[in-house]
DNA sequence: ACCCTATATGTAACCGTTTACATTCTTGGG
DNA sequence: CCCAAGAATGTAAACGGTTACATATAGGGT
């Protein structure tokens, strides 16, 4: 393979030469300049970046902790990581942990090893919690964060937004509603609990007046949460799903019971995924700027990389949309 | 930053010695190992990957170029590439493409400037079609797939799936079936209709029997065409789109429009997408192996990698699988 | 005691760039 | 015509590993 003596032997010219001809071809004449730039075409040769990145000890890669590519919100999120970074000059690492926090530490380790110059992270933990302030990599935390921030995080207002479904149901008319929540252990969860609660708290209801049922956040669990919510003695007449993917199970589980929705349960969602404009019926839900959260998550993993003092550990949150849907009707 | 050298003075023994205690333990005795592995410890020694691979002319990264990742398709392909990979100890680099050539070309060239060892491609196009075939990198093609193949490609029987759905909605008793494909570029697209023409031909009926609606996978492009199939003289009384999104739009339109779906149109995907077995109507469709799709690919790819010769231009079929739901009814 | 072999370790070259520093070439002013 | 300054180019030392080859050491057989 042509390596950069190769084309200065054929060029006439020095290692150094070449090497200034690709890196900063102002510093180079113009006469030399096409000598070296026909020796490389002539010689087959491409600037070898390992070896480029090795010297300037930077990878020029990302990595991305993702719990779950196929989740069609993250999938969104990475399209937005995808696109800054490459427009920065970074290629993107895709690490998909399934939650597990063995993998998560194998990816993340990357960034020890050279192999990535900062992590964005998708989920509520930390793969750097055992070092040292300043010895952490560069690392962004994005929707779903832990609570003290070691680093930045760029979250939602899930607290502002839950409220905003349930102020939204209970305006309907609702007096009983359902929530199928997320992990427990989530601070996605507890966030949008806690909004629920100061909803309903603001309406003189207690959180008490909510049944909650617990899930994954995979559609399945939606599916089967509702049967533990219809079990109820006093069953719900809405039920509020922390993502859509739930909602749109629970919302199959309501129609195989033989009843509809919103006819009989109204059924809210969370993220405003793709397919949640098409649903039958259509899905109530807060749109979440899911590329916004990728592209910001770069620029400031980018600052990091740069010029790490200048990173405050800053807590950004990014502005929430209520969508209001044919899922969710007054009770009858 | 510690490195080899560090250690190799910490311990009081050669770099070599070092390095052999990482790679290969085996070769340096109880005691060394030891002492090695204590002074590493000590110095806080990451052994830096990026010199290593860089050394071995090998990135251990594989790029993976795929035209849409929020495809939720994609997205479950992507999966299965990511575990393969995982535990063969490749990273993966994502590449979003928008189908768009000079992005593929500028991520695929990332394997001339040794960044990945091997691509994956999603799509039907060859980022290396000017090479001639001894200096073409390791590339495996799946799921679309061009014509002359130049590198191994997994494909699914895609004429015989489209027949398989063909048959099913003859056998219901449709006769006017209406079809929503893909670009008209696309081989997924001549393959699918291939089949549809096929399974026509065998129940006496010619292919203009079908009406043809031009969609883009997109689940946009499902609704809008559902206009185009309902405008005409004689109505298909069941569409088959080719994929579970585009259907998911096209029931949505046709929903809207004041119909339901089985009783007024039968409707028909394909990919067998997440959503599909929980959608309103569950969606008839044809399964996809899309993780071992993605996990097959990762397998081809690093034999490619490492026995480049043994490697057959091989065409390899995966099975599908008709899917029956409730979509799909005898016409009324 | 000697030799042979196997095992453990050390030495130093090498991978393909970049870049500090040295050198040479130009050019314009005096 | 000379010199200083600036521009262009060259030289060689890094970067952090791996590994071919050389060397040292130990143990066993005769």
């Amino acid at each position: 393979m042509a390596n950069i003596r190769t084309v200065s032997k054929l060029a006439g010219v020095s290692v150094a030469t070449v090497s200034r001809t690709f890196s900063t071809p102002d510093s180079v004449s113009e006469n030399t300049r096409k000598k070296v730039e026909k020796a490389a075409e002539k010689a087959g040769y491409r600037p070898n970046l390992m070896a480029r990145n090795f010297r300037a000890k930077r990878s020029f890669a990302i990595m991305v902790l993702v719990p779950n590519i196929a989740n069609p919100f993250f999938s969104r999120i990475i399209s937005g990581i995808e696109s800054e970074a490459q427009s920065r000059g970074y290629s993107i690492l895709l690490g998909n942990t399934n939650g597990q926090a063995e993998r998560e530490a194998d990816y993340a380790n990357m960034v020890h090893t050279f192999q990535a110059d900062g992590v964005i992270q998708l989920s509520a933990s930390d793969p750097f919690s055992d070092l040292p302030l300043g010895k952490r990599p560069a690392l962004v935390n994005i929707c779903e964060c832990y609570d003290n921030p070691l680093s930045p995080q760029i979250q939602l207002d899930n607290s502002g937004a839950a409220a905003a479904i349930i102020d939204h149901l209970l305006e309907l008319g609702h007096r009983r509603i359902g929530i199928i929540k997320g992990p427990a252990d989530s601070p996605l969860t507890r966030d949008r609990l806690e909004g629920c609660a100061a909803a309903l708290k603001q309406t003189g209801l207690e959180m008490s007046a909510a049944a909650i049922a617990q899930g994954d956040f995979s559609t399945r669990s939606g599916f089967e949460a509702v049967d533990t919510l219809l079990s109820l003695r006093k069953r719900p007449t809405a039920i509020f799903c922390f993502n859509d993917e739930m909602a749109i199970g629970a919302i199959r589980r309501i129609r195989d019971l033989g009843y509809s929705v919103p006819g009989d349960f109204s059924v809210a969602g969370f993220d405003d995924i793709a397919v949640s404009s098409f649903s039958v019926p259509t899905l109530t839900t807060i749109h979440q700027p899911a590329a916004t959260f990728g592209r910001r998550a770069v620029e400031v993993l980018c600052q990091m990389i740069d010029a790490p003092e200048t990173v405050t550990h800053s807590q950004e949150i990014l502005p929430y949309k209520l969508i209001t849907r044919g899922s969710t009707a007054p009770p009858s």
